[in-house]
This record gives C-alpha cells, sequence and structure tokens, in this order.
RNA sequence: GCGGGCGUGGCGGAACUGGCAGACGCGCAGGAUUUAGGUUCCUGUUCCUCGGAGUGUGGGUUCGAGUCCCACCGCCCGCACCA
C-alpha cells in the first residue's frame, strides 16, 4: 500500500516501542471499544434520545458542527478531513471541561456526480450514494472521529427528505407580511383579506373575488412561487441553475457550461423579502467579516431613490443613489430589452434600434459586463421630461444598463458618473457641470479649475458645492454634502409626486427548480386548471421514483434554444395521479422537478438534534436546548450551531439559503433560534506541490524527485504549482498511506501542528515524521519500550517540573479553547522534552506528570491517550475526565529574568524577585557589572532616561 | 477598478494588549547505537567580514516597532458597467 518507502519506519526495534503497527492495534481497538460503549452519544432533554441522569451529569451544551460532504466515490484524501480533526479536537476538549457535547456527520448525497455515474453505468444513485457513504462513515471512524453515529443522517434518506418537502410546504404556505416583518402562515392572509383588515390589489371585497382571483392573489404572496421569468438555462446539464450558481464568465459553478438567459416557468423562492434581514442579522453573528461582507455584497443592497420621467411612453422609472444630481441629468439610458423600448422608438430610428437590439441580446451576459469595451448606444428619437428642470432631454439605449438591476433605465448624470462621462463623450451629448470641484482635485489632474466640463478628464464623484442646481422651489445651491442632497431632494421628490426614497437590491429571488433526477421530488400536484397544490403531511414523503433513465435530456452546451425535460416527466405512471385533497378524487399532474442540492443542506443541523422524530422535523424543547438564543452569554444573541466550521466556498450559496429557510422556520414558530450558525469557522486548505510536465499536463506527484532544487518526472524537468489536494492535479495523498506508515494519531496531529486551522498550508509528507516522534518520546516516558510495563513514580515531581506543567497546562487550556491547536502542541512537545530528560535521569515520569500529560494530549491524540490512561491503571475511558486546570500557585515565580535593553538593544539580563517595584528593578539593574560594562562609561546616576516594565525588561538610555 | 486578507530562517510556522524575533516541527551538520543503510537517541543550526545586521521596500510615531501610521512593491481571495 504505503509507496512512501522513504518515509516509512521500518519494522524491528524494542517490542513495545511505539511503531505504526503498534499504533494501528491501538487505534482500532479503542475505535471498536468506543462503539461497543456509545462514548460518544450525547443525551437529549427529550424524546428517544432523552436521558435526564446523563444530561445533569454532563454539563452546559454544545453543539459543533462541520460543514458535511458529498459521499464521493473517489474517498477521501488527507486535505479532507483538517475541518474535522480540528472540530473533533475542540469537541473533545470541550467534553473534558464539563460539557454535553453534540457532535455528529451527515451526508450532502443528492446530486450531480452520482446521478452521472448512474448515467454512465445504469447502476441506480441510490446503490451507488449508500456505497460511496459507507466507505467514507469507516474512512472517517478510522480517524477516530468522536462522532454521535446515532444522529448521522443522509439528505437522500427519505426519512429525511420526508422533512424537507414538509419545510418545502410551509415555505410555499406562507407569505411575508411587511408590517410585521415577518412570515406567517398563508391562511392568516386569507382572514385579512376577508375581514377587510388588508384591501385586495384592485380593492375589491374578497367575497368579490372569484376562485380563481383569490387564487392568483394567493400565489403572488407565496414564498415558494411558480413564475415564468428569465433564468439561466444551462442546456449542457440539462438544467436550469440559480444565480448563485454561474460563475463570473458566465459558466455553470458544475461543469463549467455556458449559461443562458431565458424565460421559463420554474418554481422560485422570494429570498429577496428577508434582504434587509439577512443583512442586518449578520451583527448578531460571530463570523469573520470576509464572509459578512461576501454576504453584504452579494446581497448588495443600496440607498436611493426612485424617480419618474415623464415621457411618451408613460412614466419611466429610474433608480438612482445620486438623487442630489438630478439637475445634472442630461439624457437617459434604458437597457435593450426595456419594455417602453418599443414604444419610444420613432420611425426613423427603428432600423437602428432593431440592429442594436438584436446585437445585444445575441451578447452573452459576460460580454456585455466587459467594462473596459468603449461605450456604444443608440438614440431612439424620443425624449423624456426632467422633473427638476423641466429640459426634455434624450432617451437612448445601451447595452450597459442591465434590465436585470434597479429598473433596468438610468438617468445619465455624465459630469458625476463616469459610465455617463465616456457615453456622452462618445456621442456628443452636453455635460453640465452641477458641482464645484475642490481646487485639490483639478490639481492633481494637471488643469486649471474650471466649471467647463470639456477641460475634465473624468466625471467629479464626492462632496463639493453645487452649482447650477436650483429650480425656484428646490435649491442645491451652496449645499456641499453630498448626504444632505440627497435627503433634500428625496423630500421634494414625494412632495412633488416625482419619485421617493428607495433601497434597490442585487439579490434576486432563488431560483428553486432543477430538471434532474437525483434530487427530493416537489410535494406538489397541480390540478386540471394548471394550479400548484402541496400535498397533505400526511402524504409525504413523496419517494423519488424508480426508473432506469436518469439523465435529463441533454443537448448540445451552446444550445440555446433547446429546452429543458426532466427525467420524471417521463414516467407518466407515476406524473398522473388520482387524489382526493378535499373536493373528491380528482386526477392531478405531479410536479416533475427535483429540489436543487443546496436543499437538503438548509436544514441538516436541526435533523441532527432529533434524527428519529416521526411527528416534527425536530420536537421544539431539543431545538430550544441546543440551539435556542443564549441570553446569558449576550443580550441579542441569536441562537444556533455554537460552532460551525467549514471551507470559505460556501459563503454566498450554502450559508445564505441555510439562514433564508431558517428564518422561515422560525417566523412560523417552528424554531426559537434566529439564525442557525451563531459562530462560523472557515478553515484553510491542505495545498500540495503540483507538477506539470513540459506539455503543460499534470504528472504523478509521487513520482516526482528534487534534485538541486530541480524537480525531476521520469529523468525530465517538470515545473512546480501549488494547488488544492486532489485527482485533477495528481497530488492527493491518501489518509490509508499514513495510517500504514504511522497510524491516525500521528496524522491528527501533522494536520493540527502544521499552521493555524484557519490558514492553508502545504501538505509535506516528509514532515509528518516529527509527531510520530513526538508520540514515541511520549509513549516512552509512560511504557517501557522492552517490557511494556508503565514507568511511573508515585513521589511528587522536582519543583521545575511541576512549574512547567502547570504553565503548560495554563496555556494548553487557553489554546485550544482558542481553537489555535498548533500553539497547543508546541507547549507539549516542550514539556515533553522536559520529562524525557527528567525519565532519563530518574529512571520514572511522576504519576502527577504522566497524567496531566496524557489528558492534555487526549483531544489531540486520542488512541494513544486512551491506551496510555488505560496502561496507568484506570480502566475506563478518559473522555469525559477532567481536563487538567493549573495550580495558580505555581504559574508565578519568585525570582524572574528580566531583559535589560540599552537603547533598545538586550544587552544583558538580570534576575529579579518577581514582585519587586520599579525602583527596586531600576537599582538591580543599575548594579548588574554586564550593565554598567555595556554602559561603557556612562554614568549610571545621569542616563537620560530610564524606562522599568515590570515584569517584562528594563531600558536605559544614556 | 472596488472590497477583504497576507508578506518573518533552506521549508511549515511561533511571538498575548508595542517590550528578549525565530517557540515547535521538518531539513541540514556532527556524534551515539547498528556489520551497513534505515530506525531511535544526543548536540548544534537566522545571516555575515564575529563586530554587527536582520521580519517585502522606503519613510514616520516611540525610550522601544514583526506588531501602530503613511507611501510603494509583491502575492492570495471575493465582487465587478449595480446606476
Amino acid at each position: 500500500m504505503a509507496e512512501a518507502t522513504d518515509t516509512e519506519p521500518a519494522s524491528g526495534g524494542p517490542e513495545h516501542r511505539y511503531s505504526a503497527s503498534l499504533a494501528q492495534g491501538i487505534e482500532t481497538s479503542w475505535q471498536d471499544r468506543w462503539e461497543a460503549e456509545g462514548t460518544f452519544e450525547a443525551p437529549n432533554p427529550a424524546g428517544p434520545l432523552a436521558d435526564a441522569d446523563l444530561l445533569a451529569e454532563r454539563g452546559e451544551k454544545l453543539f459543533v458542527l462541520d460543514m458535511f460532504p458529498y459521499p464521493s466515490g473517489a474517498g477521501l484524501h488527507v486535505g479532507h478531513p483538517l475541518g474535522y480533526i480540528g472540530t473533533d479536537v475542540f469537541s473533545r476538549f470541550k467534553r473534558m471541561t464539563g460539557h454535553n457535547v453534540l457532535y455528529s456527520m451527515g451526508f450532502d448525497a443528492f446530486g450531480l456526480p452520482a446521478e452521472q455515474y448512474a448515467v454512465q453505468t445504469g447502476q441506480h444513485p441510490a446503490v451507488t450514494t449508500d456505497g460511496n457513504i459507507a466507505n467514507m462513515r469507516r474512512q472517517l471512524r478510522r480517524l477516530g472521529l468522536s462522532h454521535d453515529t446515532r444522529r448521522s443522517i443522509s439528505t437522500t434518506d427519505p426519512d429525511y427528505y420526508r422533512w424537507t418537502q414538509w419545510i418545502f410546504s410551509q415555505i410555499f404556505n406562507a407569505w411575508y407580511d411587511e408590517r410585521t416583518g415577518t412570515a406567517r402562515p398563508i391562511d392568516e392572509l386569507v382572514s385579512e383579506f376577508a375581514s377587510g383588515e388588508r384591501s385586495t390589489p384592485d380593492g375589491r371585497p374578497w367575497d368579490a373575488l372569484d376562485p380563481a382571483e383569490r387564487r392568483r392573489i394567493l400565489d403572488d404572496h407565496r414564498l415558494a412561487y411558480v413564475s415564468e421569468a428569465p433564468v439561466n438555462w444551462c442546456p449542457g446539464l440539462g438544467t436550469v441553475v440559480a444565480n448563485e450558481e454561474v460563475t463570473a464568465d458566465g459558466r455553470s459553478d458544475r461543469g463549467n457550461y455556458p449559461v443562458f438567459k431565458r424565460n421559463m416557468r420554474q418554481w422560485m423562492m422570494r429570498i429577496t423579502a428577508y434582504a434587509d434581514r439577512l443583512i442586518d442579522d449578520l451583527d448578531l453573528l460571530d463570523w469573520t467579516d470576509a464572509i459578512k461582507t461576501m454576504q453584504r455584497n452579494w446581497i448588495g443592497r443600496s440607498h436611493g431613490a426612485r424617480v419618474d420621467f415623464a415621457s411618451p411612453a408613460g412614466p419611466l422609472t429610474v433608480f438612482t443613489t445620486r438623487p442630489d444630481t438630478l439637475f445634472g441629468a442630461t439624457f437617459m439610458v434604458l437597457a435593450p430589452e426595456h419594455p417602453a423600448v418599443e414604444t419610444l422608438t420613432t420611425p426613423e430610428q427603428a432600423d437602428a434600434v432593431a440592429d442594436y437590439r438584436r446585437a445585444a441580446s445575441a451578447k452573452k451576459d459576460v460580454d456585455r459586463q466587459d467594462e473596459s469595451r468603449e461605450k456604444t448606444g443608440v438614440f431612439t428619437g424620443s425624449t423624456a421630461t426632467n422633473p427638476v428642470t423641466g429640459d426634455e432631454i434624450p432617451v437612448w439605449i445601451a447595452d450597459y444598463v442591465l434590465m436585470g438591476y434597479g429598473t433596468g433605465a438610468i438617468m445619465a448624470v455624465p459630469c458625476g458618473d463616469q459610465r455617463d462621462f465616456e457615453f456622452a463623450r462618445r456621442f456628443g451629448l452636453p455635460i453640465p457641470a452641477i458641482q464645484q470641484p475642490p481646487a485639490t482635485w483639478f490639481e492633481a489632474r494637471d488643469i486649471t479649475p474650471s466649471l467647463d466640463t470639456s477641460k475634465w478628464p473624468e466625471a467629479f464623484v464626492g462632496d463639493a458645492p453645487y452649482v447650477n442646481s436650483s429650480n425656484g422651489a428646490l435649491d442645491l445651491d451652496g449645499t456641499s454634502s453630498v448626504a444632505e442632497g440627497v435627503a433634500t431632494v428625496n423630500s421634494w421628490l414625494s412632495d412633488n409626486g416625482h419619485g421617493e426614497a428607495t433601497v434597490t437590491y442585487k439579490l434576486r429571488d432563488w431560483l428553486f427548480s432543477r430538471q434532474r433526477y437525483w434530487g427530493e421530488p416537489f410535494p406538489v400536484v397541480y390540478d386540471a386548471d394548471g394550479n400548484p397544490h402541496t400535498l397533505p403531511d400526511e402524504m409525504l414523503p413523496v419517494l423519488l421514483p424508480e426508473t432506469d433513465s436518469f439523465s435529463p435530456r441533454t443537448f448540445d452546451a451552446d444550445d440555446e434554444f433547446s429546452d429543458p425535460e426532466s427525467p420524471l416527466d417521463r414516467l407518466s405512471d407515476w406524473v398522473e395521479v388520482e387524489l382526493d385533497l378535499g373536493d373528491g378524487p380528482q386526477t392531478y399532474r405531479r410536479d416533475t422537478n427535483v429540489m436543487p442540492q443546496w436543499a437538503g443542506s438548509c436544514w441538516y443541523e436541526l435533523r441532527y438534534l432529533d434524527p428519529t422524530n416521526s411527528n416534527a422535523f425536530v420536537d421544539p424543547e431539543v431545538e430550544r436546548y441546543w440551539m435556542g438564543p443564549r441570553a446569558d452569554l449576550r443580550p441579542d444573541h441569536p441562537g444556533g450551531v455554537d460552532l460551525y466550521v467549514g471551507g470559505v466556498e460556501h459563503a454566498v450559496l450554502h450559508l445564505l439559503y441555510a439562514r433564508f429557510w431558517h428564518k422561515v422556520l422560525h417566523d412560523l414558530g417552528h424554531v426559537s433560534s434566529l439564525e442557525p450558525y451563531a459562530r462560523l469557522f472557515n478553515q484553510g486548505y491542505i495545498l500540495a506541490n503540483a507538477f506539470k510536465d513540459e506539455r503543460g499536463i499534470y504528472v504523478d506527484a509521487t513520482a516526482v524527485t528534487e534534485v538541486d532544487g530541480q524537480f525531476l518526472h521520469e529523468g525530465q524537468p517538470v515545473e512546480r504549482e501549488w494547488g488544492k489536494m486532489g485527482k485533477s492535479l495528481k497530488n492527493a495523498v491518501s489518509p490509508d498511506e499514513m495510517y500504514e506508515a504511522y497510524g491516525a494519531d500521528t496524522l491528527r496531529l501533522y494536520e493540527m501542528a502544521m499552521g493555524p486551522l484557519d490558514a492553508s498550508r502545504p501538505w509535506e509528507t516528509r514532515d509528518v515524521v516529527g509527531m510520530y516522534r513526538f508520540l514515541q518520546r511520549l509513549w516512552r516516558t509512560i511504557v517501557d519500550e522492552e517490557s511494556g510495563a508503565a514507568t511511573v513514580s508515585d513521589g511528587p515531581a522536582d519543583e521545575e517540573t511541576r512549574r512547567l506543567l502547570n504553565r503548560t497546562i495554563d496555556i494548553v487550556r487557553t489554546e485550544m479553547d482558542a481553537l489555535r491547536f498548533n500553539t497547543a502542541i508546541a507547549k507539549l512537545i516542550e514539556l515533553n522534552n522536559h520529562v524525557t530528560k527528567v525519565h532519563q535521569a530518574t529512571g520514572s515520569t511522576p504519576r502527577e506528570v504522566a497524567e496531566s500529560m496524557v489528558l492534555m494530549a487526549a483531544p489531540l491524540v486520542p488512541h494513544i491517550a486512551e491506551e496510555l490512561w488505560s496502561r496507568l491503571g484506570h480502566d475506563s475511558t478518559l473522555t469525559y475526565e477532567e481536563f487538567p486546570s493549573a495550580d495558580p500557585a505555581l504559574l508565578v515565580d519568585d525570582e524572574i529574568e528580566m531583559p535589560v535593553q540599552i537603547k533598545g538593544k538586550v544587552r544583558a539580563r538580570v534576575m529579579v524577585p518577581a514582585d519587586a517595584d520599579e525602583a527596586t528593578i531600576r537599582q538591580i539593574a543599575l548594579s548588574d557589572e554586564r550593565v554598567l560594562a555595556a554602559l561603557d562609561g556612562a554614568d549610571p546616576e545621569s542616563l537620560r532616561k530610564v524606562i522599568v516594565v515590570p515584569g517584562r525588561m528594563v531600558n536605559l538610555v544614556p
């Protein structure tokens, strides 16, 4: 198995040396014992997993969660479990400091790879998936992860996706009430319409509407709705995909196929209703600013104003963040797709406009969004009225205005917006100045100050006094703050009926249907009129029907005008169904879409809490216990998982969708927590050298040798680069190789020691041996390599050892609690290096030292720690032993060494009493020979400056 | 272009609120054990003209800067004609 013979320790040596094979034996037998004893099972406060006594014994609750994996067929490489090892060490540490830790692992198993494999082989994806999950469970178990395996789920289990479908129904049967700022059941909307508390869109009484009209109104309010809208059609995948799954260059996240905008009838989720809360509640979360910023940018809230411009096609509404610049709006630009373009186009301009629109529609979004491109556009022939100046201004179309943002129309202020400036220059449109830029602005551009914009090299953006900005009723001239200008114009606009202050978002509703096979079926049927109905709860789950035709109709990846065809469409026996939904038996058609892969990951952490509950997706009491808000920690604590660890790649997909679902569930009263993940920690990636040959093809990294700084593969020079570990770069290292050569504890320790958990770091197989040697030394300080007997003594340790031990305990506790395992390990090694010397001198290790070392190492290297613990005479697992605490008396020394600096350079060290005051320290320092020598004759009594920082250092300035 | 982050020995990385730069590990050198290689153990290891210099570069604040401020260079990540 292990090819890396140069790193593999040879067999031989003393019988009881901590060798790879000894480690393997220890590891597997402890893994068996943990499983048999249910060591890591965490008790619930209620339901089938309840155990009141155990709950009382375990202490404060703590929910630690990994982003669950997709069970890939390739299995794990050593890069995958970095985060899992981190959460395991933390969970084990917390168990030893009095916490009831919920720690489990599930599988996000719906999705494309299993389906594509099924298409190729004809094997049902469920079979592939189950096999992959079993394999992954085995690999994770071999690492010694302390999961409560009773709580493990797969998103593909019918018992799981039954509740995914149930949550969908909840969302479908809910609407967002702007007045309360929450989702509410749709029945309450009906009551409000019926009672007249809320008026219908056209003001007619609810009773006066026919059933179809009522339905339409309700459907328009639902949080999950079917809509005909421009969506991302990906012929290469045969399905539509969400905005979040389209890359910046207009291709699919998965498979990298072209994506086209097409109008299609699809399921959408009204995530935009939650835009404000999704932004504002980020303030409640203990997440990195980087991730919060990404979410804020994705939601893209901008404050501004809606302004109406009168035109022959009726009022043209624009969105602007700078209503204060309205006096400088000298033309308008509409997106080529804007519905008013048809009406506005005059006969003379008809051909030019038609040509331009055709050219624009042929372009992909990517090309349209290339900023460096010269501005293009066409005049429609019509004008609109600037509401503050009363001027007639020309209306153009141009592809730099996007139909998908704001209103698809802009007012152009060429003096204050760079794009408008370029457009006006290109087409000879007027550029009146409406602000007086400061002198420094002109100086920086090396021109003389002037309001003649033909001299300006670019638009001016910022605070500056307004000019030419009054119309009698509205006067900005003299004002010089943008904020003030905006406020003044906004109130004028609403007072005069020309617009109002408003907020716009980049976030679009979430496209929720996919035309694939391997996903959750929608719990939806359509009646004879084509109206969707969710199935009653007792009809769930809607099982994914059996078939041997898993593939959607596939198309040429560039065939924009193909149409999606779901595999479920073909199953006519399944699609047509006779049901009684309350109006007597009728024939319905099932929805043949499936949900996107993100659906199952929107709520999986909740199912870990109560995995076998068949009455509810989670018992509210159990949810409150594990995830309820912790006002005791912080008044505004939102609740949720205490620690969530995963990669940064889910910053806007999974993490945004899951927050949205969780908030809906909260609003509908199903969960007490406001947010799913209170604290998020992004672990880094393990990188590895990858090597390319002269043809640019990756070669097997294990077959590359380094000779004098040159990298060779089969004698040929190859080029080195860094990359994420994986199959595609041919640089994956399997954990099995590491078990074979060193064992799981060494692998765990190496991954934790190689750097801080949140940093990406390069894998170096040759470095692993350092941690192996440490474990051998640790073993040797407690176990005799010849006899296997423990070599501990019961007398007290010497003073120096006890002080070092207690200092180490103090630091290791702090570091582990802060997830800084790399520095905790360094301290343990230092301690062990010292204890090794004691052992060599006396032939034994004092028991108090040995036991503390084993307990401190246990979270990191649980197998060897358990084995040593048992050899120290303990019968039961150390999982719930108390983590060592430092004796404060041993943390302070009587005398400490202090550096003495002369002009900031360390010249000497002196010993001073730990509690010495400044004067004493000064006196000691200034009487030290080496200090006097270093002062080089300067009079110690007439130094220019003497700085004494007690406990730190002394600095002398002659 | 905008936003965020990061630059420390041959390598991975330590250094808490400014206070002994280079903890710990790898590698390397020397030694012990071994027939030998490997393993294991011990000692040393920032650099150089041995007195200094040194945390990407150049300035600044300070008694004192890897840490704070300014400018620049380089790398990484996210967003990108967002009105």
